[in-house]
RNA sequence: GCUGGCGUAGCCAAGUCCGGCCAACGGCAACGGACUCAAGAUCCGUUCUCGCAGGAGUUCCCAGGUUCAAAUCCUGGCGCCAGCACCA
């Protein structure tokens, strides 16, 4: 990636990236004594270039990090791509087959055809793209190890990955069982997802699942229909078949079964058994057939509603509860029909107070439920394939919420319990199923994708409830931000369950150790690399080599177990041991919120079962993403609502700190943001204007550690908010509260220091140490500005990254010098009110400070105040007590009320008749300048007579609240 | 359907856990002013309604409720988004 240094922003900021670089700031040193900070983010899959969406995060993760490295915390901070899967291996087809948009942002980064043709090997995609994502953090200000960088395919991460396996299988944690995997006859295993990495089209297609239903002819073979809805077999009246083709015999455990062949064909794969000769379907029509449960006799009849292609082409009849059945059964010959009718009944009930209006309208009138179904969505017969759908679905989805039965051995349980029941008594050996896709699913190679059953499918036991509940408990240790994660996760480990953890087919990974013809699948190989980072570092440094990385090995770093082989290696294993001990356990693990149901708790899961209790993570980190406008996740691609920059084009426009501005000030991180680029641009100028603006305090004294001693007001009132400040700053970090610590760092403490300026506050020392103090606020969220501007200090010997984070504590607080100003700015306030309703130009405005007896009247409403009110009466007696307040009774009545506000004020500030006076007239210059009014006089109630002031406006004065007289 | 999240002024977005300090942080945009030959940048101000005196009225998806007091708590409704299994 090419960054250009002709660029103002861009040279700035590989100026400080070198800098860094020079001295090792990212490179993790293990100081014993010292407490450490382990921070990383979920590593990227190599699928492509990244955008501004991702780095949102990796820079959170940055800040972070950052502020625990100025608390004086060790820091090891690594990163890696996960190569494992299919991320890499999509990333070389579009280089495979020249995409177009991928070959142009390969030549944007300076490839040739050469460089462009080898990267149709996924090894060597993931590699390249590997490197360009840690050119890319770097390039943003990351300050992370580099030497921990790891490729999930690197002979060494394989190593490793193949301990944790083996662990794992000794541990007990993997068990085999029959699963159902989508597999082309041609290439083997597929993935159906809806990036078709594998396919050519059936990306979006779900797996559904028919439960087989026998219904026994009399001549002993068995007509094998399929259902959704197995508990709807108490209402059978009949059994369609397709009006002609023929059924196949299918035979399994010493039963005949007829079905279509298409059906057949699939249970042979999913169930084995084989196919028998062909069956005319005319020979099987008016035959009957024996309902299992109920024990009738019900006939065969044909009709167009049956699909031969989906389930086993034989559907059982209800016409009472599936919309479908009761339209067929309407089109039937009126000598069919007639037969038929009596036998239909309802067997589910909905109660009337489940049904919310919509439900209500399409239930409405007289019938079986399937019946007023079709009729409200006015099915007009079986070809009209939408409407009849929807009849369906919505009777389904109805009858599973709500339904109860009304007939029968469960007669009074729900819909939805009974289901499962009754599937199991059609097969007591074990319910027959047959699984199809709910559309075509075609791989790449042009054949149709099955399902095909594999008997001995290795899985990760995530549903045994001893690792499901050593999981949560270590997560109740844990902190999570957002606090709501932990919640969340004890309801995610509810339906948690056992996940398969290798597979056969063509995608990156480990081999399995117990049968190397299976790979690891990505998941599970990418949740405990964080143990691996560590040792990741001593093998690239050379301390450790690959030959090193023996099961023995891992034993002993991770588990303490064993010993060293040899006492030439015996150093090199004890460090890494030491190391392991040292930066362990993860302090934070940052991810997107695509992470939350998968990762984070395979992270959690796999952490407990191989390490004990003090080495568990924790704290998890999630940050939500940035959007497009149309609230989906940003891709490159999706650019409605304006175009999506790159990330290095953002980062020449916007320079590494406005995007990281950008990313802390914009929202909470727990929160999407729509991209704008606007906002970009505006975090930018902040940068820069907050650069400037430090820089100007830079100018005049010399820095100096001597306390500081303020004898005037506007100087303890910078003073006293600067420590305010600091204070919420660091508290806000403490939290991982990057907005708010954005918000009092970029927008708080420059709006301070304009108002310092313009109340004529200039007392050098203080600016001096104060910019110095705000050169080290921002570091954590914009370094490189950081840098540049504590270089203008002169400080010199060390980097602004590798100070500490300012206590604010070296700023002496005023507690009353804050209260007095806020005095002042409830003033301009109301100044502001009155302009506002004020036509011409003011000449003049007076200030009237209330008389000394309101005072004394103010400190009296604190004890007078009675639930939360001011009660006047005895109010008025304490006043009456008191011979200055005698003379003034009357209008202490009148004045109470408004005493309550007032009072707020001066009770806050502490304020004397002669303090308030002293500081408005100090403030006289600065109001009049602010607002434009030549004049400005400040007087007291009782020394203004009703000459300066006809209308009395004089007795609106409270304490802390002046009396004013526009003019 | 299940699970989770969300609905705040023109737009983005704080506040909601722990009710009052909230006409509601901050940003964008717009408007006015300063500066300028001009534009841009920058700075100051305004942007729910009304008001020639610092005030009043009406707001935080909708409808109820609790309370002296509700954007915040409770009940019901409407609407939007995400995940749902091998996909990292």
């Amino acid at each position: 990636m090419a960054a250009d240094p002709t660029n103002p922003i861009v040279d700035r900021e590989l100026r400080w990236q070198a800098a860094w670089k020079a001295r090792h700031l990212g490179r993790a040193v293990a100081q014993p004594g010292r407490s450490k900070f382990y921070i990383l983010f979920a590593y990227p899959g190599p699928s492509g270039f990244q955008h501004v969406g991702h780095m949102r995060g990796f820079t959170y993760a940055d800040m972070i990090a950052r502020y625990h490295r100025m608390r004086g915390e060790a820091i090891f901070f690594p990163g890696g791509t996960h190569a494992s899967g299919l991320p890499a291996i999509t990333f070389a087809a579009k280089v495979a087959r020249r995409d177009p948009d991928t070959v142009e942002e390969l030549h944007a980064r300076g490839l040739n055809d050469a460089d462009i043709a080898s990267l149709e090997v996924p090894e060597k995609a993931a590699r390249y793209l590997g490197n360009e994502y840690w050119d890319l953090w770097e390039r943003l200000g990351l300050l992370m190890d580099r030497s921990t960088h790891v490729t999930t395919i690197d002979l060494d991460y394989q190593r490793f990955i193949s301990w944790q396996f083996s662990t794992l299988q000794r541990l007990g944690k993997l068990v085999q069982k029959p699963y159902y995997a989508s597999y082309c006859p041609v290439d083997g295993p597929v993935s159906v997802d809806p990036s078709e990495t594998d396919l050519s089209s059936g990306g979006t297609a779900e797996m559904v699942t028919y439960t087989l239903v026998p219904f026994p002819l009399e001549d002993g073979r068995v007509l094998l229909a399929a259902t959704l809805r197995p508990e709807t077999v108490y209402g059978v009246t009949n059994v369609w078949l397709p009006p002609t083709g023929h059924l196949v015999e299918w035979q399994h455990s010493g039963q005949r079964y007829l079905l279509a062949p298409a059906g057949a064909a699939r249970l042979c794969e999913q169930a084995g058994g084989t196919v028998g000769p062909a069956v005319d379907v005319a020979a099987l029509h008016g035959k009957t057939v024996t309902v299992p449960l109920t024990r009738e006799s019900v006939p065969i009849l044909p009709s167009s509603l049956v699909e031969p292609s989906v389930g086993t082409g034989v559907v059982m009849s209800v016409p009472a509860h599936a919309p479908a059945d009761w339209v067929a059964l309407q089109e039937l010959p009126e000598s069919e029909r007639a037969p038929l009718l009596p036998t239909v009944r309802s067997i589910i009930e909905v109660p009337e107070e489940s049904l919310n209006p919509a439900d209500r309208q399409s239930m409405a009138g007289t019938g079986f439920p399937a019946q007023k179904v079709a009729a409200a969505l006015k099915v007009s017969g079986l070809k009209d394939h939408a409407a009849l759908d929807e009849a369906t679905g919505h009777l389904y989805r109805l009858e599973l919420r709500s339904g109860r039965m009304s007939t029968g051995e469960f007669r009074g349980e729900s819909v939805a319990t009974v289901r499962e029941k009754v599937a199991r008594r059609f097969f007591p050996e074990g319910g027959l199923e047959i699984r199809e896709f709910s559309q075509k699913v075609i791989c790449r190679c042009g054949r149709e994708v099955i399902i095909r059953r594999v008997p001995d499918q290795w899985f990760l036991a995530y549903g045994s409830p001893e690792w499901k509940s050593q999981m949560l408990e270590a997560s109740k240790r844990m902190h999570f931000y957002p606090p709501e994660y932990g919640e969340e996760l004890s309801g995610i480990a509810g339906w948690f369950e056992d996940r398969p953890a290798v597979r056969r087919g063509k995608w990156l990974g480990t081999p399995f150790p117990a049968d190397p013809s299976w790979v690891i699948e990505p998941i599970a190989d990418s949740t405990f690399y964080p143990a691996y980072y560590v040792v990741r570092r001593l093998v690239a440094e050379g301390d450790l080599t690959v030959d090193d990385l023996t099961p023995e090995f891992f034993d002993y770093v991770y588990l303490g177990q064993g010993a060293p082989p040899t006492s030439e290696r015996k150093e090199s294993w004890e460090r890494a041991r030491r190391e392991f001990l040292y930066w362990y356990p993860v302090d934070i693990n940052l991810g997107g919120k695509e992470h939350k149901r998968v990762h984070f708790p395979v992270f959690l899961y796999m952490h407990t079962a191989l390490l004990p209790p003090p080495l568990q993570p924790r704290g998890i980190f999630i940050n939500w993403w940035i959007t497009s406008y149309t609230g989906e996740k940003l891709s490159k691609k999706d650019q409605k609502g304006g175009a999506v920059p790159p990330v290095d084009v953002a980062l020449s426009r916007y320079g590494a700190d406005g995007l990281r501005l950008y990313y802390a000030l914009g929202a909470s991180p727990f929160q999407d943001v729509k991209w704008e680029e606007d906002q970009c641009q505006n975090a930018h100028a902040r940068v820069e204007e907050t650069l400037e603006l430090v820089l100007q305090t830079a100018r005049g004294a010399a820095s100096s550690d001597d306390p500081l001693s303020l004898t005037e007001h506007v100087d303890r009132w910078f003073s006293a908010q600067l420590s305010e400040v600091i204070h919420g700053v660091r508290d806000a970090w403490d939290g991982y509260d990057l907005r708010s610590a954005a918000q009092a760092t970029y927008v708080t403490l420059p709006a301070l220091f304009r108002r310092y300026r313009a109340r004529g506050g200039n007392h050098l020392p203080l600016l001096r140490r104060a910019g110095e103090a705000w050169c080290r606020m921002l570091v954590p969220i914009t370094p490189h500005a950081a840098e540049e501007a504590s270089s203008a200090f002169g400080e010199s010997g060390s980097l602004a990254s590798e100070r500490t984070f300012p206590t604010g504590e070296d700023f002496p607080r005023h507690p009353t010098a804050i209260a007095f100003e806020r005095t002042l700015e409830q003033a301009e306030e109301d100044i502001a009110a009155l302009l506002k309703v004020w036509n011409a130009p003011p000449r003049q405005l007076t200030l009237f400070v209330a008389s000394p007896w309101k005072y004394r009247a103010a400190e009296l409403v604190p004890a007078s105040i009675r639930q939360g009110r001011l009660d006047v009466k005895s109010f008025i007696e304490k006043a009456r007590a008191d011979p200055l307040l005698q003379a003034h009774l009357p209008d202490l009545a009148r004045f109470a009320g408004e005493f309550k506000r007032a009072e707020e004020a001066s009770a806050v500030a502490g304020l004397t008749p002669g303090e308030e006076h002293a500081l408005f007239s100090g403030a006289r210059d600065y109001l009049s300048r602010r607002f434009r009014i030549p004049e400005i006089l400040v007087l007291t109630e009782d020394d203004a007579d009703a000459g300066k002031d006809p209308k009395g406006r004089r007795h609106r004065a409270h304490p802390g609240k002046p009396a004013m007289l526009l003019e």
